[in-house]
DNA sequence: TTCCTGAGTCTAGAATCTAGACCTAGATGA
DNA sequence: TCATCTAGGTCTAGATTCTAGACTCAGGAA
């Protein structure tokens, strides 16, 4: 993997970032892991709680931001027989960080655990291995010689220096 | 998307997760943005500090816990009748992260921007676009509803209630 | 000799985090 | 009827961390 040529400043300013808005959304650690355990299926206040050991006012903090930003929901339900409670599943938007998640993990195994994995995806169908990858629009992997970055003109700063 | 079935407990304990091991080294607001700084080529103290107006003390220390994590290196360099400086290039295991910051772009292009991405991958050779994708080893991309999540024994915790 | 530049350190006040106690409303048991 | 349990929180005080901005330090240039 060669070295990334040099540069003195972002092409894109992180007002159009949306990496850096993903950031601001999610990044940070009681959040990452909140939403790890989202992953599993947890939905609960107490179960959220107990898995992660979060001190309950920052997990009642960050669950009211997760809503607010449109990540999970905060929903009634009742069981039957029961009294309503509050669960907050992922919505659509926040299932959808499952992906980078993935790569993430994937990520993780491989520099943090000398590539074991504690889990791995594959096809219920063919048995195959899932893996997260760059890939054209035929399902061929990009080769890193191969990738050009195309940054559209109206987001596009003056180089400096 | 359906659901995901509600659990109490994650299988997997944040011991055993190398998806909260990363987190624990990245997942910081600062960090996630120095990197984001470094994947644009940015490697010089003050260019990080003035491309994310970074407070220098917390530069300071986010910068040594990613050399200290091997993400990143410290490396003095020597431009022509220049006296030695610093630079901070992004090492094999650092460059690696592209993937899950690429797939993170992506999803914050779909959900925080209608859909509008200031830049996009393409190769140079076909001109194809690029996207971060589940794929089994052909390159066929996964559907959700055939993903099997298996966990390996070893780390597998008894389910509880 | 003074200035400049890159790469930091230091400081004090503000903000946030943490552990743990407490609160509340409905269901349950005695 | 009264106390108890539980889920889903809030409150508090003390510890930690963050922030803006001033300062330092070394080597080369003017």
């Amino acid at each position: 993997m060669a070295e990334i040529p040099l540069r003195h400043r972002s092409p894109v300013s992180l007002r159009d970032c949306n990496l850096s808005k993903s950031f601001e959304l999610i990044g940070d650690r009681w959040t990452l892991l909140i939403l790890r355990s989202a992953f599993w299926g947890l939905r609960r206040f107490d179960d959220f709680q107990a898995d992660i050991d979060v001190p309950r006012s920052v997990l009642s903090n960050r669950l009211a931001a997760l809503v607010e930003s449109g990540i999970m929901e905060r929903r009634e339900y009742r069981e039957a027989g029961q009294r309503a409670r509050i669960e907050y599943p992922l919505t659509r938007m926040g299932q959808a960080l499952g992906l980078p998640f993935m790569a993430m993990t994937a990520w993780g195994d491989k520099w943090l655990a000398d590539g074991i994995s504690p889990l791995t995806l594959r096809s219920k169908s063919t048995g195959q291995k899932f893996s997260v990858a760059l890939v054209d629009e035929g399902g061929k992997r990009a080769k890193g010689s191969d990738i050009e970055i195309v940054i559209h003109s109206r987001f596009a700063r003056k180089r400096r220096r």
